[in-house]
RNA sequence: AGGGGUGUAGCGCAGUCCGGUUAGCGCACUUGGUUUGGGACCAAGGGGUCGUAGGUUCGAAUCCUAUCACCCCUACCA
C-alpha cells in the first residue's frame, strides 16, 4: 500500500498536517480556525496537564476559574495590553436569538443588544486583576499564587492544528506579590518549571532566555521564554513567563498595606503554556512514518500485538504480560482486534507513535521470548519473557533519553555563530535553525533585521556570555550574542 | 486583508466545457469464505436532497444569478 504521509523533505507543513490526521490527533471542525481534539490528541494534552499541574502545585500554586467573558472596558485599562490583543478578539454583542420573521432559521434579536459588549478572553489578566483588587488588602494576603486551566480565543487568520488555532486550551498563572524581587523570582521559578517540563517530559530541548522589548508580552516589563527548534529549522516559542511589574496593579488599582502600614501597588506575574506544546512535540520527534511520542507523555507506552490473531494461549500470555508491565507502572494495551492483520497493526501503531510494540506469536511461545520493536530507532529484537517488566521499563527510559539526545544533537548542528549579514542570510536560507549573532540592543536594528531576512530575535539567552562585537545591521557596539531564527 | 482554487457517498475523486436513461470509480463500511511473523484476497451488499436558494428548459450535477462554506499562496500573532 502507498505511503500515506507526505515526506518531510517534500513539504514540511503538509507532513505535519498528515501526522495530525493519520495519528488521529485532531480534526478540522465546522468552525473556521477551530479544531476538534480527538481522544488520541486529547490524551497527550491530559498527560501534559497532569504533570504541569503537579509541578505548579509543588511550587505552591492553587487552581481557580475565572469567567470566559470580559467586559470590553476592562480590556482597555492597560494601554499596551489592549493594543496587543485588540486585533484578534471575538466580541459578544447580543444575548438572544429569534425565529427569522422573513424565512426559515433564526436571527439575532436586535432587541437583545448588550449594554456593554463582552470579549471572549484572549487571556485573563484584566478580569483577574479586577478581581484581585477585592481579594488583596494587606501584605498578609500576599503572595497570591493562582493558576487556571481554560480555553481562550484569539481570532487568527491563518491557523494550524495545535500550533495556532482560534480557540486553544492552556493554563494561565496569575500571581500577586508584595515586592518586585519576589515577583521577579516567581517569573523565574515558572520559567524553570517550563524548561524542565519541556526537556524531562517532552524530550524537547529548549533555550531559556528573555524576550526583546519588541517581542515581549503586551503589558509586561520582562518576558522569559523557552524556545525550541523544530525539524524544519524554525523556532517555536513554547512557553512564556512574564514579570508584569505594577502595570496591572495600577490599571486596576490593586493596592495593599505594607508591614509599615503604607499603601503600595502589588507586583505581578503571569505565565502560560498551551496546546501548542502538542504541536511542538509532534514536530520535534516525528518522522516520515508518523508520530513519535516520548514515553513519559505517550498515552499508550506499550502495545502488544498477538500474531497472527488474538486468541487462546496468545491472549493468556498477553494478559500476564499486561499485568506485569502494569505493576511497573507502564501504560500498556493489547490489540484484541481479530479483523486486522498484524502487518496493518504494526504500521498503524507506528503512525500513532506508540513508543514500544511487543509482537507475540507462536514462535515466541515456543522459545519463551517476545519481539520488541522500538518506535524511535525502528529496531527490533527478541527478548526473553523473563523479567520483561524491568526490561521494558528500562527500554522506555532509554527511548526517552534517546529522543532528547537526538533533538539536542539536531539543535547543536543547526545552531550557527555568524558575524556578518551576508552569511546570516545564507545560513538562514540554506540551513535554517538558530543563528547566534551580535545585536546592539535596539528595536530599530531588530526590526531592520526582520525586514531584511524575516528572522526575529527569539531570545536573549540566559547563558549569554559577555563578548563585545558589532551589530550585523547597524555596525554599532554589541555586548553579547542573541539567538535569531525564523519563527512559528 | 490582497491573489488563485474547490464544493458530487464517511474520505479521495471522475462526470460539468457540449443539458438527455437508473450519477460513477477507488478507499472505508456490512456479510460470508479463504488468509494471517510488516499495510491480504475473492464474492455479495448498504450508503447520494450533486454546498444552498432562485431562475432558464419538456428535461439541470451540467447553463444563468445570488449566496454560503472550505482550501492554497503572500503580510501580523501562544
Amino acid at each position: 500500500m502507498a505511503k500515506e504521509i507526505t515526506p518531510r523533505s517534500e513539504n514540511y507543513s503538509q507532513w505535519y498536517l498528515d501526522i495530525v490526521k493519520k495519528a488521529d490527533l485532531a480534526d478540522n471542525s465546522a468552525v473556521r480556525g477551530c479544531m476538534v481534539i480527538k481522544p488520541s490528541g486529547y490524551a497527550i494534552w491530559e498527560n501534559m496537564k497532569a504533570q504541569l499541574d503537579k509541578m505548579f502545585k509543588d511550587t505552591g500554586h492553587v487552581n481557580a476559574y475565572f469567567p470566559l467573558f470580559i467586559p470590553k472596558s476592562f480590556l482597555s485599562k492597560e494601554a499596551d495590553h489592549v493594543e496587543g490583543f485588540a486585533k484578534e478578539c471575538a466580541v459578544v454583542t447580543h444575548h438572544r436569538l429569534m425565529n427569522n420573521p422573513n424565512g426559515p432559521g433564526v436571527v439575532v434579536d436586535p432587541e437583545a443588544k448588550l449594554e456593554e459588549e463582552l470579549i471572549v478572553r484572549p487571556t485573563s489578566e484584566t478580569i483577574i486583576w479586577n478581581t484581585y483588587r477585592d481579594w488583596i488588602q494587606s501584605y498578609r494576603d500576599l503572595p497570591l499564587l493562582i493558576n487556571q486551566w481554560a480555553n481562550v480565543v484569539r481570532w487568527e487568520l491563518r491557523t494550524r492544528p495545535f500550533l495556532r488555532t482560534a480557540e486553544f486550551l492552556w493554563q494561565e498563572g496569575h500571581t500577586a506579590h508584595a515586592s518586585k524581587k519576589e515577583a521577579e523570582e516567581e517569573a523565574a521559578i515558572i520559567h524553570e518549571v517550563y524548561a524542565r517540563f519541556a526537556e524531562d517530559y517532552m524530550a524537547m530541548p529548549v533555550v531559556k532566555g528573555r524576550k526583546t522589548a519588541n517581542e515581549r508580552f503586551a503589558g509586561a516589563e520582562e518576558t522569559y521564554t523557552i524556545e525550541a527548534l523544530m525539524q524544519d529549522g524554525k523556532a517555536l516559542q513554547a512557553g512564556t513567563s512574564h514579570f508584569l511589574g505594577q502595570n496591572f496593579a495600577k490599571a486596576f488599582d490593586v493596592k495593599y498595606l505594607t508591614e509599615a502600614n503604607k499603601e503600595d501597588f502589588v507586583w505581578a506575574t503571569s505565565w502560560g503554556v498551551s496546546t501548542r506544546l502538542v504541536g511542538g512535540m509532534i514536530m520535534t520527534h516525528s518522522d516520515d512514518e508518523g508520530l513519535v511520542l516520548p514515553p513519559r507523555l505517550a498515552p499508550i507506552q506499550v502495545v502488544i500485538v498477538p500474531i497472527p490473531k488474538p486468541n487462546g494461549e496468545l491472549l493468556e500470555v498477553a494478559d500476564k504480560i499486561v499485568a506485569e508491565l502494569q505493576s511497573h507502572g507502564i501504560r500498556v494495551k493489547v490489540d484484541k482486534d481479530k479483523k486486522k492483520r498484524p502487518g496493518f497493526k504494526f504500521a498503524e501503531y507506528e503512525m500513532r507513535g506508540v513508543p514500544v510494540r511487543l509482537g507475540l506469536g507462536k514462535r515466541d511461545l515456543e522459545n519463551n521470548t517476545i519481539e520488541v520493536a522500538r518506535r524511535d530507532t525502528k529496531t527490533k529484537e527478541q527478548l526473553p519473557l523473563e523479567n520483561l517488566g524491568a526490561q521494558i521499563e528500562k527500554l522506555l527510559e532509554d527511548i526517552q533519553n534517546n529522543l532528547l539526545q537526538r533533538a539536542k544533537d539536531f539543535r547543536s548542528e543547526r545552531t550557527t555563530v555568524v558575524d556578518d549579514l551576508d552569511t546570516f542570510k545564507e545560513i538562514l536560507e540554506n540551513k535554517g535553525g538558530f543563528i547566534s549573532a551580535h545585536w546592539d540592543g535596539t528595536t530599530e536594528s531588530e526590526l531592520k533585521m526582520k525586514e531584511l531576512t524575516t528572522a526575529t530575535i527569539r531570545c536573549i539567552p540566559n547563558d549569554q556570555e559577555a563578548e563585545s562585537g558589532k551589530d550585523l545591521v547597524t555596525g554599532k557596539e554589541s555586548k553579547g550574542r542573541v539567538l535569531f531564527a525564523k519563527a512559528y
